[in-house]
DNA sequence: AAGTTTTTGCAACTGATTTGCATAAATTAT
DNA sequence: ATAATTTATGCAAATCAGTTGCAAAAACTT
């Protein structure tokens, strides 16, 4: 059921916006519970955003799990997906510095399209 | 006093790292009024990690105020500092997409040299 | 030194997330 | 189908990083 909701959803969601959709079916605790299951089977994965007006949440989404990237608005908060990875190979970086990279996570943050023109 | 210990650290400090190292002489409560302060004095700058070993912690660095980039081991925890952002332009993401892009976060993880040989 | 402003410690609070526990629902065995 | 066992749930309490109220302490003013 959580996992539907996320799969459906062009979204990232955190668990609150989940649980305001589904609060007469489940408890809050059943959606974190839900969430930690679905996370630790890979089938969602998460990523933490920093917002100065909404403050950290975590945010779930399916298409996450293989490897997407977004651009967060400040104005409206919605995410705009990004269809390639902007980063280029890591190999020069890890050459140099003989650190290893195994993951990456980016956060883009500005102004949507709509919201530059309010 | 806060300031300075951020300044002489080759690694972005957290509020607990920042108040073990002075608690005799400040509060917890403390330390994390002047990061605050210094914050919004742009003396200093954060992000957050999101460690699955250490849980989500915010962390900051006087040098990350002019854009510092840092891949974090996840075996030692360390941080070691890029030298120059492995982000490409993004004139054509922002062309293609018409978000206008403010900021930046980017959180590599993997292996750091020592701890790939242990 | 008395009055005013700022900073501090401490404890209580917040908000996201987790957990204990007893109950309810689902699953399996009888 | 029915008792026994396992798993999932709701609810409330706990947790953890971080914040805040408030009274006392320190620093400034005059």
């Amino acid at each position: 059921m959580i996992l539907e909701k996320i799969q459906n959803s062009d979204q990232p969601l955190c668990a609150q916006q989940i649980y305001e959709e589904m609060k007469e079916a489940l408890d809050l605790a059943t959606v974190y519970r839900g969430l930690k299951y679905l996370e630790e089977n890979s089938e969602i994965s998460s990523f933490l955003l920093d917002c100065s007006e909404r403050g950290v949440e975590r945010y779930y989404s399916s298409f996450f799990a293989h490897h997407k990237h977004y651009m967060h608005c400040m104005a409206c908060h919605r995410f705009t997906p990004i269809d390639t990875c902007p980063l280029g190979g890591f190999e020069s970086l890890e050459k140099k510095t003989g650190f290893r990279i195994d993951e990456h996570f980016l956060t883009l943050k500005g102004l949507c399209k709509k919201c530059q023109n309010k």
